[in-house]
DNA sequence: GTCTATAACCGGATAGAC
DNA sequence: GTCTATCCGGTTATAGAC
């Protein structure tokens, strides 16, 4: 990961320099997750990290850019952590729970910390949000497992919908996330029961799809992807960034 | 409106007091709107409302509780601005286009500072989120709005399903105001085609969700409602709050 | 040129006098 | 119900050490 997440204009860390950022990063990720967002301060993740402010601030822009790193972290785990349990699984409900329940799992940690990071997502004008052209790197990734989860499966759905469905996958992901982060059952155990019935229901709809009762709206449903996505002032792959 | 939109134990303000708290807002609000809300600081707002900075956070608990006073006059005027189109069309789909153009056409003039209202939304732990309980009044006018749409119009659906359907049209609603708020084409097209295509889109699929072929989905998405909606820790009525 | 530290600035929020 | 004075923390400017 490049200084900050984002990357800034300026020539490349030293190895102690990079060292510096880790220990930061670590520092203020191990507090967001122990005493919330608010509740930490720069000038406290400085001092534990034994680093002045300003350098904290040499090595991130901003409070929420510490949240950048965040993101890749989450990934990397959640990547790691799906491996095994798709290999010895081919029906694609299953391995379509398999990442979701996954995800989950491996953001539990983060689960008050979360909130936030939704915050920031929501806004338009936050380089930090998953829909802005600096997030891309990572929604690619995220977008690239569920590509990944589909053809490692035996599942058939039309030409021209297999295209977009990794990426109608990850805004789904979102959705779970978003209501997760609502979730305050115990152990989350309505967020789970979430993901058992809608992957049952997604699964039943792609399955649908390709049904003379239901083209009309899966054609419909395409192209207006492809019209919101291409176009004016909308480079974004996700047509949702400004 | 209560003082801040959320309730303050504290005794009703004098009226004298109430055209102090409309001023603050009215000025707020304006200046939210032509600069944008984070260079508007409470400093400026009190100065140009005649009060001190002190005496503004007596009516208003933060900056942020002054958006509450949006959400309720953004409802108001869009209500209004329905009534009259409403009254001439009973084609459901139409209907249902009439309120989400109207829903944008309304915002519109807050389309820079809605993005910062998203950001709150988003925050489980803020009570100004429309999902938090605080939220119910508001949110509640808003579904009923949906009602209304659905039972002027000759659209048929399962009974079960017409139950929830104001619901999940008021979260439909949710997604378009999500993809308006990144919307940056000019004059917002790529919003008011998402709107004609999904309003066909969203019409077809209530038609459909009778039929043998969609029953067994229809059941499993309604269960998940109730299922999600119920039990523990969740008295909110859409059971995505804390 | 790469990195660190100190001292301010600014604006949101609070305390307490009147 | 209104004010003044102050705090606190994110952020920035800048000086200079290695």
């Amino acid at each position: 990961m490049t200084p900050q997440g984002t990357e800034l204009e300026r020539s490349p860390l030293t190895t102690r320099g990079r060292q510096t950022q880790q220990r930061i990063l670590g520092v203020a990720l191990e507090m967001f997750r122990r005493r919330g967002y608010n509740d930490t301060t720069m000038r406290e993740i400085a001092r534990q990290a034994g680093v002045s402010l300003g350098n904290t601030y040499y090595y991130f822009r901003s409070k929420e850019h510490l949240i950048q790193g965040f993101y890749a972290r989450s990934h990397q785990e959640h990547l790691a952590a799906c491996q095994k349990p798709l290999e010895a699984e081919s029906d694609f409900q299953k391995r379509l729970q398999i990442v979701l329940r996954t995800k989950i799992e491996t953001s539990q940690q983060y689960h008050r910390f979360s909130g936030l990071l939704f915050r920031t997502a929501a806004d338009p004008s936050s380089p930090l949000s998953p829909f802005s052209p600096e997030s891309m790197p990572v929604r690619r990734q995220a977008t690239d497992l569920f590509a990944k989860t589909l053809h490692g499966s035996q599942i058939r759905s039309p030409k021209n919908l297999a295209a977009e469905l990794a990426n109608l996958l990850w805004l789904y992901q979102m959705g779970i996330i978003l209501y997760w982060i609502h979730d305050r059952s115990t152990d989350c155990a309505k967020t789970y029961r979430l993901i058992e019935v809608t992957s049952k229901i997604v699964t039943r709809l792609i399955q649908l799809a390709g049904n003379p009762l239901f083209r009309p709206l899966t054609k419909a449903t395409l192209e207006l992807m492809r019209d919101l996505r291409s176009d004016e002032l909308q480079p974004d792959p996700l047509a949702l960034n400004q």
